[in-house]
DNA sequence: GTTCAACTAGACCAAAAAGGTCCAATTTGG
DNA sequence: CCAAATTGGACCTTTTTGGTCTAGTTGAAC
């Protein structure tokens, strides 16, 4: 009963993102020094992230990731699903007849409420939240004012103009 | 995030024993018929509560497997944590110093926050409540009235003394 | 239109956990 | 003291997890 490491570094680079100016994109080598992840790992980590619809990538010069939601809105709960699924405490929680003891068994209503606690309490983070928190504690972690923080994917050119993206399927 | 299989059934065992009179005896075969659970598979199960001191076990013809502890006090969480250990919802929440970033992830309270709630669920469903409630429902499943079910396991001598522990360093 | 930085997709691998089977060790009843 | 009844524990297979690596695709800029 344990949340993957995949899922725990899913939460990171979320929170992290959270904490940047609304928009900003950041490349895989970024968030993999930010989250201290391994960059080969973190790339199925931001693969999944993609696929879920929680992160945008961008391809080729200039590219990165940015955050496709609004981190008010977006939870714990959502990342940890975004990752894992639904949160299902016990095999018998499933939709279906997944357990003919089910209608009778004791337990089950147990579980049940067990599960619901823990999606509350999840459901209830929002990573807006956290990422502000982040930011009181550690602001250099995730602040960094002496230098813009977008300045690393510029070509010498120098025209900081990624943050804005108008990405229309 | 998901309790194993082996927890589910170690469950069933624990209110089958519980909603028995207090020092009844049951046989692994017998125990695998009320949990729908293999014989072979159960054996495991049933050695992993012996180790937990959660049930006794009685070799030899006329043996099988006693509720070592007190019914009302056991509860859901106790038998989780002696099957998979303490509840950790996330790999930061160990001991000692397992993560670095610890001291300022604002998502490691959240985590912890979590883990608490499912613990206080668990922990307040014990085994004797459950047992009563599966009385209720489903009385047949739980009881057989036309023949006593202690018959199998209770000794002429009748007294504690089949504790028997050879562990020998 | 070529180049090249960046993501994408997937194969691949080792280790651990989960789920399950089987036989050996032990105890008791006779 | 032997044989039957039972548990105890070794063993095996499959799936998941965590991680690495390589080849390929995309797209912005020159």
């Amino acid at each position: 009963m344990q949340i993957t490491r995949a899922t725990d570094y899913a939460v990171r680079v979320m929170i992290h993102l959270a904490g940047l100016p609304t928009g900003t994109s950041l490349r895989q080598s970024e968030l993999s020094k930010a989250t201290d992840v391994s960059g080969h790992f973190l790339s199925k980590v931001l693969q999944q992230l993609v696929r879920s619809r929680l992160i945008r990538s961008q391809r080729g010069t200039g590219g990165g990731y940015t955050l496709a939601v609004s981190a008010t809105t977006v939870s714990l709960l959502d990342v940890v699903e975004a990752m894992e699924g639904p949160i299902r405490l016990n095999q018998c929680l499933e939709e279906g007849p997944s357990c003919d003891r089910k209608s009778w068994c004791p337990a089950h209503q147990v579980w049940a409420e067990a599960q619901l606690a823990v999606a509350q309490v999840l459901g209830g983070a929002a990573i807006a939240k956290l990422a502000a928190q982040a930011g009181t504690v550690s602001p250099a972690q995730y602040r960094r004012h002496d230098e813009p923080i977008w300045i690393s994917g510029i070509p010498r050119k120098g025209r900081g103009k990624r943050i804005h993206r108008s990405h229309s399927p």
